[in-house]
DNA sequence: CGGCATGTTGCGCA
DNA sequence: TTGCGCAACATGCC
């Protein structure tokens, strides 16, 4: 489920559920999720509390507690939150549930994750995971020059784009979106790139960003994704119909056109 | 059966 | 210190 997008869309639900609610109970088996708190610390963490908040930053989510402690929920590659009755029996890869009172109705609100990629940390204060993290793109804007000052080493434009402490949340699709929109090839080493290639790839990942959040808010899911380029190795370039090719950058595919994503963008 | 997948981490090596 | 490349994690899907 993961992507900037996806997780926004996963905040405004959590946020729809939770904000001013009581949990009732909470549960969890799997200390792979709660690492490196045990399952026990999240239940006591979120039993009897009222959430007052539920905030994103890049791929994290962040519910605050009425006591200040909070739970943090990182959705790994399937990970997902779902509202259920309360006697609703539990979801195939239900990994935890919290259930809460919110204006007198109850509901329990379950994570389900098949490969268990994802994250559920109780903490007192912010975990180290979130406060590394990069300016958010969506809600911090994306600074140009600040932008232009991680463009220094000799890592691939794609892969510094990757870098959660450049940008969090921008994952291998929008990066990948992002890139073809801006006509630069991924495989550029960042420090090639002149200033109007770094403005171009700022405008670029706004684009793609946006453009997702309103295919997720037509009801499409990223399977069904309307993407440009992403999973299209091979077929033709919207843009200029040369077929395009794939490469592996930082361990992820890499789809570009070698027609038109010029190895480095102009000036 | 084999290969690929939206993410992250850790390890060995240059 | 930086930057790879790669395996691992666990499961689904084609």
């Amino acid at each position: 489920m993961p992507e900037l997008p996806d997780v926004e869309f996963a905040r405004r639900r959590l946020q729809r559920w939770l904000i001013d609610a009581r949990v009732s109970a909470a549960h969890c088996a799997d200390g792979r999720l709660t690492r490196p708190t045990a399952p026990r610390l999240f239940e006591r963490t979120l039993a009897g509390r009222r959430v007052v908040a539920v905030s994103r930053r890049g791929k994290w989510l962040r519910i605050e507690l009425d006591d200040g402690e909070r739970v943090f929920s990182h959705l790994g590659m399937t990970g997902e939150w779902v509202r259920l009755r309360v006697d609703a029996p539990a979801l195939r890869f239900e990994r935890a549930r919290i259930d809460v009172t919110k204006g007198g109705r109850v509901s329990s609100v379950r994570y389900v994750d098949s490969r268990r990629f994802g994250r559920l940390v109780p903490a007192k204060t912010d975990i180290i995971d979130w406060t590394t993290l990069g300016p958010d793109p969506l809600s911090d804007g994306i600074d140009v020059l600040h932008l232009a000052a991680m463009m220094k080493g000799r890592r691939s434009v794609k892969e510094v784009l990757m870098d959660q402490r450049v940008l969090a949340g921008v994952g291998n699709i929008i990066a990948t979106e992002a890139l073809w929109i801006a006509r630069i090839d991924p495989r550029a080493k960042a420090n090639v790139l002149g200033p109007a290639d770094v403005r171009a790839v700022a405008t670029a990942v706004r684009k793609a960003i946006l453009s997702e959040l309103k295919d997720r808010a037509a009801g499409g899911d990223y399977e069904a994704g309307s993407f440009f380029v992403y999973g299209k190795a091979g077929q033709s370039c919207p843009r200029c119909t040369t077929p395009l090719a794939s490469v592996v950058l930082g361990g992820r595919t890499s789809v570009y056109c070698p027609g038109c994503q010029g190895h480095r963008g102009s000036s």
